[in-house]
RNA sequence: UGGGCCGUCGUCAAGUGGUUAAGACACAAGGUUUUGGUCCUUGCAUUCGGGGGUUCGAAUCCUCCCGGCCCAACCA
């Protein structure tokens, strides 16, 4: 890692109260999800920065999950949050926690704003109490039940926690201004009834609390310093701050920052799941999806991810960041870690009229450049092997380079070799198979009497090829931000998923285990998916390669 | 006159009264190359949403205006 410094605000923020002393030097964060869904590539954005943060400053990161809402929140989540970050490669050590632990000292605290004359049980109805809010121009009016006694209070209370009422019938609220500019200092919500068994507590609450009593508890509690969160919960900071002044306990700092947008993909949880639940996408791991887990299968590593989030910087001013930035983290890490193989995705038949039928010639090739230490291989040569359909054109324009009748082009760690003639179907027209002639001389590819060629082409051994299922990804919308249409299923990229089901690889990719990353050269980076068997491998492509050519037809076709 | 927040290159983003206004991605042009990959070189905001003002000096301070986001779930 370079000698960069990293700067940002929260950064500065915590650099003054060390120089203050406003939390004795220390630096304690958290990061607090929900249970409610997979994490992704949002939430690798604060994970980094909550533990990223408490690294550099020599501090500590905790886990909590948020599980303050039965209705939503399951076992399932807890398991899948704990290995994504887990996969991240951060941390929590001892320091897993959950909101529900806290439910008995929360239920105390209730009990002291009630006593001090700061909270009460109103018997309004959902509808009134929305109602009596008032509007963000217009003040509301208090509850009938706002000056109930304190007795009366905590008895209430005591009831609606041990079941007595049905949902609906009571809440507890703090006593705060009905005519605050800020509605949510109008007497907010702190405790509902909900008969909901909870996953870790089961039946033994009736009553839930609400985030914003709950969260700045579990941070106090667990004597955080600082609260990070996302934007749209600075409204909600002076209550984070009312209910810790009230209460006289130890008190964080909140500081919000924007949250990630990635173009082309939505993030948030509620679209995410229902292109589950509408079965557009597999599952919560689909590699189309932003998630952790779809990125994993995708083939992004860690530290790819990790870097992203470094590079996007941080700031509170909403935006929208670029896909090529992932793929460029993705691209720049694998090209110095993955080996390269070659793969012929849509093969195209080649005979080599000059190579006798039954020899086989294995010669060496390089595992990756990148990489000294990666080594070498030897692969096939044999008389008929395949080369990529879309590296060879009948009537070559401008700028193609590659294989054409009568054309000389290079195989890699191969031979220089000739199209002398091209066999298409009588009827269709289809190309079926090219004849060629190599040149004996340039045996490993090398030119020994400095001829040059235009270009380098992979190919496979017809003999020894591995035939593979590819799938091809590219992004799951067709517009840059799909949250913003109406119906996001509208924006579904047709071509999101291509299956190819006729690759053929080469041998050395037989036994990789799955998850094995590789570079298919001059194609892209690809992933061994947990769907292969021992006879019938799978590959996703993580990314392409950049692709100058692609670029040139593109421009062309403008 | 509800309140809160935000506006620096195509996209992110440093910058906190004196800098030639960082860096990354993207883009463009060259070089190297047995991957049209990688790598290397070069270019890419006389200007910081706009107008006024303070100052010897403003992206940074003041002021007005414009634009965007959040808040009226018994969600988080």
């Amino acid at each position: 890692m370079e000698n960069k410094e990293k700067t940002n605000f929260i950064r500065n923020i915590i650099d003054e109260h060390n120089r203050t002393g406003r939390f004795d030097g220390k630096v304690h964060t958290r990061f607090p999800p929900e249970p409610n869904g997979y994490l992704h590539i949002g939430h690798a954005k604060s994970i980094c920065l909550n533990f990223g943060i408490a690294e550099d400053y020599d501090g500590l990161c905790n886990l909590r999950f948020d599980d303050t809402n039965p209705a939503k929140e399951e076992e399932e989540f807890v398991h899948s949050i704990q290995k994504d970050i887990k996969w991240l490669g951060y941390d929590w050590e001892d320091r897993l926690y959950f909101a529900s632990d806290y439910f008995p000292q929360m239920y105390e605290f209730a009990k002291e704003l009630i006593r001090s004359g700061k909270a009460y049980v109103d018997s309004q109805s959902p509808a009134e109490i929305r109602e009596n809010r008032g509007t963000v121009k217009e003040s509301g009016k208090p509850s009938p039940y706002r000056n109930r006694s304190a007795e009366e209070n905590l008895n209430l209370l005591e009831r609606m926690k041990n079941g007595e009422f049905e949902e609906g019938e009571h809440v507890l609220r703090a006593k705060i201004d009905m005519s605050s500019p800020n509605m949510l200092m109008r007497d907010p919500l702190m405790y509902r009834i909900k008969k909901k068994a909870h996953h870790r507590t089961e039946n033994e609450w009736n009553i839930y609390p609400m985030y914003d009593f709950a969260h700045c508890l579990e941070d106090s509690l667990e004597g955080i310093t600082h609260s990070l969160c996302s934007i749209e919960f600075e409204n909600n900071r002076p209550l984070y701050d009312w209910f810790l002044e009230n209460l006289n306990i130890h008190h964080p700092q909140q500081i919000e920052f924007a949250r990630l947008n990635l173009n082309y993909t939505v993030m948030s949880k509620r679209l995410l799941s229902r292109l589950i639940a509408e079965n557009i996408v597999s599952g919560w791991d689909d590699p189309r999806l932003p998630t952790i887990s779809g990125l994993r299968r995708r083939g992004y590593t860690p530290e790819s991810i990790r870097n992203f989030c470094e590079k996007i910087g941080l700031a509170k001013r909403e935006s929208i960041v670029d896909m090529a930035l992932l793929e460029h983290t993705i691209r720049e890490d694998l090209n110095k870690r993955a080996n390269r193989v070659m793969g012929v995705l849509r093969p195209l038949k080649v005979i080599i009229d000059n190579f006798p039928e039954e020899e086989v010639d294995d010669l060496e090739a390089i595992n990756n450049p990148e990489d000294e230490t990666a080594g070498k291989r030897t692969i096939p040569f044999t008389k008929e092997i395949y080369i990529e359909r879309t590296d060879f054109m009948e009537n070559p324009p401008k700028k193609f380079f590659r294989l054409a009748p009568g054309r000389e082009v290079r195989l890699r760690y191969a031979y220089f070799m000739k199209c002398e003639k091209v066999i298409k179907d009588k009827i269709t027209g289809e190309i079926k198979e090219l004849h060629c002639t190599i040149d004996p001389p340039s045996r490993g590819g090398r030119s020994p009497d400095g001829r040059k060629v235009k270009a380098t082409l992979h190919w496979v051994s017809a003999r020894f090829a591995i035939d593979t299922e590819i799938r091809l990804y590219e992004n799951l919308f067709e517009v840059p931000n799909p949250a913003a249409e109406e119906d996001i299923t509208d924006s579904i990229n047709p071509n999101s998923l291509k299956i190819l089901k006729n690759c053929k690889l080469e041998l050395c990719t037989k036994n990789l285990p799955v998850q094995t990353k590789v570079q298919f050269e001059r194609l892209g980076y690809f992933c061994k998916d947990d769907d292969s068997t021992a006879e019938h491998p799978v590959f996703n492509r993580t990314v392409t390669l950049r692709d100058v050519w692609k670029k040139i037809q593109k421009r062309n076709k403008k």
